[in-house]
Formats: C-alpha cells, structure tokens, sequence
DNA sequence: TACAAAAACTTACGACGTAAGCACATCAGA
DNA sequence: TCTGATGTGCTTACGTCGTAAGTTTTTGTA
C-alpha cells in the first residue's frame, strides 16, 4: 500500500505540532519519525539533523508574526508587532527559549529584524541606535511572554497558585515577596497581564531620543 | 590512600567550575563525577538528582549579586544591582537561560527577589508595580547579557565578525539589517555595550509613575 | 571489637542522536 | 524490455545520557 512520501514540510509540520503540544523536551527523531510512521534516520534524508530540524520550525514561527512597516507612527507600528510577537509566541510556548539562544537566523527571522530596524532607522534612529532599541523591545517581548507562560493562564487557578505560593514563602525571611504574593492573588488579568506596561515605558524612553 | 570525602559543597562547586568552562551542555552526572575521582551514582548520595545539582549551582550564582537596600535614591540602588547582576551573569555564562526558566527558586535568589521588591515597594510603588517593574528590569539584564555573551568581546574579534556577517546578509533582501552589521563594525566596545541605555530608559519610566 | 548507618561502587535499563551500510523503488537511456 | 543510477527508507550499531536497584566498602559509635 503506497505511502505519502516524506517531505521537509511534512517533518517541520509534525514536529511543530508535537513541539506545541508536549514542549521541545519531548522531541526526538525517534518520536517525530514514529509519529509519521516511519523510522528516525529516514527523517535525514530531508533534514540535516535535530537541529536544523529545530531551526526549520522556529524560523516557521518567525514567519506568523506580523511585520511593521516604515510609518509616521513608528511607536504604533512597533507596538503592534511586539503585540504580535506575544501572541505569536504564547501559541508556540517552546518557541521563546529557541528565539532567544539561536545563531543564524533563518530567513523569516531575518526579514523580521530587518523590517524592525528598517521602521526605527526610518524615522531617524541611527543604526546602532536601532540595534539596542530592537534588542530592548525584543528582550521585553521574550522575557514577558516567558513568565506569562510560566503561570496558570485560567483566573481561577492563577489565583489558588498565587495564594498556595504566598502561603509557602516565609513572611520573616522575605517580607516584600510575601507580600507580592499576596497582592498578585488579588489582581485582574488585566492588571497583572499588562504587556504594554513595560512596552510603553521602553517606547516613550526610546521617542526621548529622537 | 585516603580520599577526601564527598560533598553537596565539593560537588556543587566542582559542577560549577565545569559549567562555567564548557557550558551546562558539557555538564553530565558522570563527567562531574570523574572530575572528582568518584562514579556517578555516588553523587546520587549529596545531591537528588541532576536537577538538583543545576539548581544548586544557579543559586550560587544567584548568591554573588550585590543587593539593593531601601533607599531614597532607588534608580541608583537598582541600577547597581542590575550591574552587579550583568557582571556575576558574564561569569558564569551558562546561568542565564537556567535564571531564566527556573521554576522554584533557592534561597539566594528568594533574597535577591525580596531586596529588589522591597526596595521599590519602599518608595512608593505598590506590590504589583514593583513586581511588573522588576521583571521589566531582569529580561532586560537577561536579555542584554545573553546578547553580549554572544559577541566576540575582543574588540578586534568583534569587528572582523560583524565585517563578515555583514557581507553574508544580502544587501537586497535585508538593507536594514545590513546597514546595521556595517555600523555595528565601527563602534566602540562602550557604545555598542551600553547597559545602561536600555536600563535608564527603564528606570526613568518607571520614575513618571511615582 | 561489633554493628549499624552512610557512602561509594557495580550493573543494568531504556532513552537519545546519528554513522554506516543495505534494500527497494523510481526513472532514464539503451 | 533491460540496465544502471539515484534517491528514499530501513536495519543495525555505537557511544552517550540519567538513574533505579542491589552490593560492597568505609566510617562513626557503642
């Protein structure tokens, strides 16, 4: 009975699914090949290895974010693409640790930074002056989407952690992270999910310069 | 002949000098154990498991950050711990991506959190503020050090490498990208370094909230 | 000296990434 | 129709990993 041939796409596609689903630390040759019904070394002959593996699904998910454009409104156009990053990220939790630690970037990574810095440098930010503001932003986007993932998305269990966490941590050794516990248990997600808190800081400081 | 006897200690630091050398990849229970003249299962007797042993070194890292007090001038007080923090993480190179994703965290880094917290709750920002404001101030230290880390920090070194990146990146397809590699290679070590660019852009923000 | 507890060692299992080589299918040119 | 090349998938195998289980050795105390 024929078989629907393997193919790079069909790898990188199975493997970002699996990777979404169960994290990257459950994705092994053996587990993507099986999964495609097929044996682990079959997957060389379309792939270099596990890592250009890796690197073919984290430039696809470079490639879901929406890209800004050189604009009079370059605070609204960064916005919306760290806005976009976020959200791009929160679907590929395993995504974030990858963005922040590779090497060569893909191609879709590529025309991302290349249109960030292109929107800051027109509107008159010098080159190395992009390249730290870029970094700044970006920093802010990973490391907030990070720790967003990192607690219960559901109010009602954010709520039980945060007060099981503020109970674990001794109010005499550590007062001010009791004491943040406590008030976090108390919040809205909107109050405690503010991606534009840190985002607006970095964009009116980055307008300063201008 | 007599042997000095196994410990947390002498293995946690033993770890973390090899991690420091070679990376948190190079770091296996049985190449820690031969480094000490000793089989692996018999680290198994001071320390639980490899988690364990990784997460005992991170909270030594975390111990050599210089703490922020209460004080009048908190931008001056945590800008020094973010320094402190940037210095301690150029050290020991591998500890970023671990600071990053850790879950529980150890005694010195429930310190280290409490004496940040503590020293903006103090003047004036509420729990949550304090905690949304220390976590813009950390992915910015993590993700600027990561982003050094990844450079060359020779200054000869730099320059040669940012020349050929900038010739591998299609003047076409990625003019901004390119243009940016090409300023990158005349800068000065404390332009393109600048810590604290993205770090006052921060802390005046958070300032205008008082 | 005797004995219990702690520490170190041995062996083994089931993962992992991937090198090397083999088997089979597809297709070109004769 | 035959032949050989090319590419695709499979088999086997190696060295690495974390660690469970069981055994021996060392150490501290009575």
């Amino acid at each position: 009975m024929p078989r629907t041939p393997l193919s790079r796409e069909r790898i990188l596609s199975k493997a970002m699914e699996m990777a979404d689903a169960e994290g990257l630390s459950a994705l092994s040759m053996r587990k993507v090949a099986a999964q495609l019904d097929v044996e682990a070394m079959s997957l060389y002959n379309h792939v270099k290895n596990k890592g250009d593996m890796i690197d073919g699904i984290t430039d696809l998910v470079a490639g879901e974010i929406t890209l800004p454009t050189p604009d009079f409104d370059w605070k609204g156009e960064m916005r919306a693409r760290s806005q976009s990053a976020h959200r791009v990220l929160m679907r590929h939790p395993w995504a974030v640790s990858v963005f922040v630690e590779s090497g060569l970037p893909g191609p879709n990574m590529m025309t991302y930074l290349d249109a960030s810095l292109g929107c800051l440098m027109a509107v008159g930010f010098t080159p190395v002056q992009a390249d730290l503001a870029r970094n700044t932003i970006d920093n802010h986007i990973y490391g907030f989407t990070r720790q967003q993932l990192a607690r219960p998305r559901r109010a009602r269990d954010f709520k039980r952690v945060a007060k099981a966490e503020a109970k674990a941590i001794p109010k005499d050794s550590y007062p001010a992270l009791h004491r943040r516990s406590l008030a976090l248990a108390d919040t809205t997600a909107e109050e405690r999910e503010d991606f534009d808190f840190g985002l607006t800081l970095i964009l009116d400081g980055l307008e300063a310069l201008l």
